[in-house]
DNA sequence: GCTGCATGATGAA
DNA sequence: TCATCCTGCAGCA
């Protein structure tokens, strides 16, 4: 499900099968209008950006789409089985139909607003954006480095499994200072975020663990093989009960004996 | 059939 | 900090 990886993985995926010439309805209702001015279009660009997809279109069109919590996109071969009642918008390109259901956002915008959407984005991980302003705007922030990197402007494409397996991994407690952490202890962070984000986009799911270390073959990894603290009752690595909170509205995972 | 919950984000108070 | 929007599913009567 979407965190940055999902959205990269979809451009990535369905860059290659939608470009040309679409077919853009609205089975649900809500994007029609959207979709008539699409219709018969040429896609010719995917882009994505922290948790942010960017279709551009040959026209100059521009279509938003933000996945949030639900969102999600169902792919068919064309051509396509009648759409469930839910599908939002259907793109029918060249090789394969994208269905996309229950996004936060599916809107066109102009350069203006893409400008503004970038302008409130920090460094993508998965752009190989350079890591400057998040290490820096963290080593003045006195907020909870847990919070901070759920803040799409300090790091984007960062979720909520992200957050806690990157901490994690890094052995440090979501709730220190960002500020009181070390340059090194926030280039690393940096980094691990680099290395998971990229093995998500590339296996389309979340796995943080070694599966050594699990005990487990990779092709035999369970849910509960994949992360170390988020969603556990007990730490993978050292077997102490996981603690959790709610933050925010989100609840935060982390193991009291490997973060200190 | 209901309730609650989920890998997200926003706007009002 | 809270309510709200988006959807589907598990768990329970």
């Amino acid at each position: 499900m979407p965190e940055g990886h999902t959205i990269h993985r979809a451009a990535r995926l369905q860059r290659p099968l939608l470009v040309g010439e679409c077919r853009v309805s609205s089975p649900q209702g809500r994007f029609a209008d959207g979709a008539a001015v699409l219709d018969g279009t040429r896609l010719a660009a995917i882009d994505a950006y922290g948790k942010h997809l960017i279709y551009r279109w040959e026209s100059g069109a521009l279509l938003h789409v933000h996945l949030g919590l639900f969102g999600r996109f169902l792919t068919s071969t064309t051509p396509p089985p009648p759409p469930r009642s839910s599908v939002r918008c259907r793109i029918e390109g060249p090789k394969e139909c994208v269905d996309l259901i229950g996004p936060t956002a599916c809107e066109l915008i102009d350069p203006a607003g893409l400008d503004t959407l970038l302008g409130r984005l920090g460094p993508d991980p998965l752009r190989d954006d350079a890591p400057q302003a998040f290490l820096e705007r963290a080593a003045r922030s006195r907020r909870p480095i847990g919070d901070l990197v759920l803040d799409q402007s300090f790091i984007a494409g960062i979720g909520n499994v992200y957050r806690a397996e990157g901490l994690f991994l890094c052995g440090i407690d979501p709730h220190r200072e960002a500020r009181s952490l070390t340059d090194p202890q926030r280039g690393a962070l940096w980094e691990t975020f680099c290395q998971v984000l990229r093995a998500g986009e590339r296996a389309g799911r979340i796995v943080t663990t070694d599966p050594h270390e699990i005990g487990v073959t990779r092709s035999r990894m369970r849910r509960r093989d994949r992360t170390y603290v988020y969603g556990q009752d007990t730490c993978r690595r050292c077997d102490a009960a996981v603690r959790q909170e709610m933050r925010g509205g989100r609840r935060l995972w982390w193991c009291p004996e490997c973060q200190r």
